[in-house]
DNA sequence: CGCATTTGACCAGCGC
DNA sequence: GCGCTGGTCAAATGCG
């Protein structure tokens, strides 16, 4: 499952101003090229609302010995995921900042892969939005950012004109939905 | 001092 | 049924 559809058109983008703003001011470097938007195809399939995408995966009361009397057994409907919208970006650097704050939670080797893929997470409250990222071992300098889910708040900071592509983003999701 | 990142462990789903 | 891989959590650490 690890075979994107990269089909899209790698046009466009006529690119201003881009600020991308990391924590890390080592990470200055913009080098946004083009984007290619990825249709991630799920197997799960249906999507329900997002309004209700509780992560109760919160079981494990301790983690060694953990006797637990709470088992995770009830997660049987709620399979169902959301939606995945992934973005190919010319980019050195990883990270690229969308004008929300993300938290990293977790970095994967993937098989096939040398490079490490990275999960985020949006650190809005009630924001249960994630997204991972991952470079491809074919081509150092792409860099394929999957979405999972939709904020339900404004962007934090502002960004020139960054914003505006974000916002086409988002019209993209929706034609895919 | 607060928060984001790092890193190892754990777990669930899927394949063989 | 076992093993592998992907995904997530949580404690510790570092940095601003």
């Amino acid at each position: 499952m690890h075979n994107y559809p990269t089909q899209f058109p790698t046009q466009q983008s006529s690119s201003s101003s881009t600020s991308f703003r990391s924590r890390h001011p080592s990470h200055r470097s913009s080098n946004m090229i083009g984007i290619t938007p990825v249709f991630g195809s799920l197997r799960g399939g249906s999507s329900s609302g997002f309004s209700g995408l509780n992560d109760e995966m919160r079981a494990r009361t301790s983690h060694g010995d953990a006797k637990n009397e709470i088992k995770p057994g009830k997660k049987k409907e709620n399979k169902v995921r959301k939606p995945r919208y992934a973005f190919q970006t010319r980019s050195q650097v990883d990270i690229l900042d969308d004008g929300y704050r993300w938290r990293k939670y977790g970095q994967k080797t993937v098989k096939n892969n040398k490079f490490p893929r990275s999960y985020y997470r949006c650190t809005h409250q009630g924001c249960n939005v994630k997204k991972q990222v991952q470079r491809l071992s074919r081509d150092e300098s792409v860099v394929v950012t999957t979405y999972e889910g939709v904020h339900s708040h404004p962007i934090e900071k502002p960004n020139d004109n960054f914003e505006d592509m974000l916002n086409q983003m988002q019209i993209y999701s929706n034609f895919w939905s």
